[in-house]
DNA sequence: TTGAAACATGTGCTTAGGCGAATATAGGCG
DNA sequence: CGCCTATATTCGCCTAAGCACATGTTTCAA
């Protein structure tokens, strides 16, 4: 049964070296997250951010959805079995890492700040 | 349970994150090959070869082993379980592209070509 | 010891891609 | 419309790493 192409593997795999893009996987594993939650919970510039999202929605391992001022991005997986089955390897991996692991609290600590009931969303964003 | 660190996943994925590399990686996967051997089958520049498999002796993906002329080069799993089922996956990806089968049975052509018994070792190397 | 075979490594060149700083765009609001 | 906020993109610079070609190195055998 061929599935994936090597190219589409290699592709893969270089969207994953990158210790920047790998501690976002780390977040979008937990689900939906804002841009700039992303860039609070790992201290790194904006901009830095939003380039390494912009490759992983390029490389097919994040969709972006907009929402007012926010662009909330989320994982997506492949379709390929293979390359899902690689990806679903690789976040738990992550996952059993303690920085990671940080950084997923202070995502958490981010998110619940304001914790007041905006519209009908319950996502917070960006509250200093 | 903290197990790897994200440099070292990251490592993993950038050894992963190239076409020769995963070629390579697909014929180790048999069992221990000899660089003569992939370099026939892949229809490499033995250079080529031999620098990639330097680097995924750094990477601590392969493991090297002289006997005479000849270097056998062997898979060699992370002893991180989690880099393992990283690279399990994606042997197992690699197994599924067609063209991967195609290196796989140019290689098994190559080495039962001579098929004469030497000495003790099974191993026909480079017997044009 | 000399030569040949099998690997390994150095050199020069080229490209992908990381970063910081600056700038551009898009949406919401007064 | 004009401004602020959130996000995206551009620019200049720099390093990692790929390739082809040439040259070392190791091992064995005559």
């Amino acid at each position: 049964m061929k599935t994936s192409e090597l190219p589409a593997l290699e592709q893969l795999f270089r969207a994953l070296s990158d210790d920047t893009r790998l501690r976002i996987l780390g977040l979008l594993a937990s689900g939906e997250v804002c841009v700039c939650n992303i860039h609070g919970a790992l201290d790194l510039p904006q901009p830095t951010v939003s380039r390494h999202l912009a490759y992983l929605r390029k490389s097919g391992l994040a969709a972006a959805r907009r929402d007012g001022l926010w662009m909330h991005y989320s994982l997506q997986m492949p379709s390929d079995p293979g390359a899902a089955k690689v990806l679903r390897a690789a976040l738990e991996a992550i996952g059993s890492v303690s920085s990671a692991d940080a950084d997923r609290k202070k995502l958490s600590g981010l998110v619940s700040i304001p914790l007041k009931v905006l519209s009908a969303a319950a996502n917070n964003c960006c509250k200093p």
